[in-house]
DNA sequence: TTGCTTGCAAATGATTTGCACTGCT
DNA sequence: AGCAGTGCAAATCATTTGCAAGCAA
């Protein structure tokens, strides 16, 4: 079913038509590739998915895309990014990551905390003269997988 | 006043000894350079500010006392990771980081939202069997010099 | 045609490593 | 002496970029 992502399909493409850049099929297949996903993913990863795109393809449209707001790129480490769909297309989520292994899994705070938090961002950056657009939160430790096979 | 720090050294020298690693005068000079920044600092900077240590010693340096826990390294862009002195020198903060010239400065919240934050993450790890070690919460925006020469 | 996109291969740049040398212990 | 730490230069590896060819407006 090609189009299970028909929405954010179109919302990619609104994205990418508002700052005049096309929709081609190698972009299509990445944004594919990610909310197949499901979660963060590494180039290799990526590519894995969708093998029809080269690798510097990959990287130059991921770079348009970040560019646009329809991809984040998170960088936890020196090794390989993780790209995900921005969360115009998802949710607001945060990031459980194994120290082990290396994944990363999202996850939601209840609605609640997330506003106090806004709360407290808010007062923080506006003491410092800072003004904020966004805000990640990430929780290291060892998955369940790497917890049982230690 | 070179003993400023003393009560940090003290400490490093510890965790090294208790891991059959010397604390060498080049160690030492990472960790003043450190302790003297006042925030994470960059590869090139650190080195500006020892310029007694090679680059390869400093990243040999500060892979080791990351190893044992006196370093903290964070990866927040492609570019320069950075370095900071570990929390048990320091204590818990979280980071403004300029999405414009890349500067990253300390802050903290309150207690009680860090509080209420544990018991959040607690919950959230136990329902997905993670087993969390620690967290960090990065707040994405403009600093106020970006912003004043906007 | 005109210009954006692509794929390949080469370049870049942060970090790592091999190796010979110095300095603790 | 014996081994850990250092500095230099060379190697790695993710990511970026130059360039020629393909495609869409």
């Amino acid at each position: 079913m090609p189009s299970a992502h028909a929405d954010i399909h179109r919302t990619v493409r609104d994205l990418l038509d508002q700052h005049d850049q096309r929709y081609t099929a190698g972009r299509r297949a990445v944004v594919a590739a990610l909310a197949d996903a499901g979660g963060p993913v590494t180039l290799p990863e990526l590519i894995d998915r969708a093998p029809q795109v080269a690798q510097s393809s990959a990287y130059r449209n991921l770079a348009v895309m970040e560019e646009v707001g329809a991809v984040r790129r998170l960088v936890h480490s020196t090794e390989h990014a993780r790209y995900e769909l921005a969360e115009h297309l998802t949710e607001h989520h945060h990031h459980l990551i194994c120290e082990s292994c290396g994944s990363v899994r999202d996850v939601t705070l209840t609605p609640e905390l997330e506003r106090r938090l806004d709360d407290a961002f808010e007062a923080l950056a506006a003491a410092e003269g800072f003004t904020p657009t966004h805000h990640t939160i990430d929780l290291y430790g060892r998955c369940a997988d790497c917890t049982s096979s230690a």
